[in-house]
DNA sequence: GTCAGGGCTGACCGATCGGACAGCTTAGGG
DNA sequence: CCCTAAGCTGTCCGATCGGTCAGCCCTGAC
């Protein structure tokens, strides 16, 4: 064996993560994966079983992630759910930012994998619990924003440091949501 | 002449529009197009020098409508920038709602494409008009927000009525800006 | 009638994609 | 030393992509 026991599978896997951020799931070929890790593009297809498996095992930790806080906001008072989904999505979307770079690169094809089938509903409760369980459409305009907001700002990679961003992410998602504790 | 003069090109103009903002630009094929037009593949490049050039005949009115934008945002004061900012913003992506779509269905790809050369450091300056000229780190986060924020919401296509949107989408990016006119 | 030209098409082309497969190399147990 | 099996690769394959081209059809001027 050329390698450690499969010490090739971690790097394909991330080069693969950094390149499906950059230029998409569709942008990005095995041959441009096999490129950077250093390895032919039959090898790819010894570790894992497709393009597709490759997909899958990248997004699996973030829908997993994504799984715990959907059954954590549904054990949660209307009164208090909002505060939580805030951080609990700021947090996530912080902890899985490269992830969330190749969800924003190309989101209908993403969305269309098996292995996420279930997000977009989990999605949909988010924003019911960013919206406090109100059905105004004002309330879930505001948390599409928020949604798209934090979305958006980590996947455009600011050059702020990470906990100085996690606070501005979350005042400025409760701010949006009309639920900032001002100073009296 | 099998159309009124080219009445092709609206057509096929208006199904990639459609096909592009679903499946995006790599994930739409010129047979794609030709089926829901009702014509052969070879009938579009007659009316297009390619594919990319579909896509350039697309997208050049909203780049216009931005260029205008960003010339009147140069022109004001750092006082009032920032809510002329916010409504001109949000008004540009109301407008061109499907061609955003298309935008954000791939970012990057887009946006290597030429006519779009200027866009990023239009939508930088844009960021810094939502900042109200600040170089705070902290203004310039949320400014990232909002743009991402419109951005997804619109893209989102949410079932609110047209102007509720317009309202909505401008209290709560000036809520996250922490520009809101508060009731006293 | 006929002729010219624009609208349109089927057939074809080279490039590139994801994937299959037989076979080579090498480590490690007997 | 040999033999097995895992790691790995060069090569080939079918599908699909964007794009080209010769030529057909129809209309309108003469």
């Amino acid at each position: 064996m050329a390698r450690s026991a499969s010490a090739l599978r971690g790097q394909i896997l991330d080069a693969a993560l950094n390149l499906f951020a950059i230029h998409g799931y569709r942008g990005t070929s095995l041959h441009d994966i096999a490129t950077v890790v250093g390895c032919s593009k039959a090898s790819l297809l010894y570790h894992f079983a497709g393009k597709d498996a490759i997909l899958t095992e990248l997004l699996s930790p973030a829908r997993e992630a994504l799984v715990e806080l959907d059954a954590e906001l549904a054990g949660l008072g209307d009164d208090r759910v909002a505060e939580t989904a805030v951080t609990g999505y700021v947090d996530l979307v912080l902890r899985f930012r490269r992830e969330v770079k190749i969800l924003f690169q190309n989101v209908t094809e993403t969305l269309c994998h098996p292995v996420l089938a279930d997000v977009p509903e989990m999605a949909d409760r988010l924003v019911a619990a960013l919206a406090g369980r109100s059905t105004d459409p004002k309330h879930l305009v505001t948390a599409h924003m928020v949604l798209g907001a934090v979305f958006v700002t980590c996947a455009g990679d600011p050059d702020v440091p990470a906990d100085a961003l996690r606070e501005e992410l979350i005042h400025g998602a409760l701010r949006t949501l009309d639920r900032a504790h001002r100073p009296s």
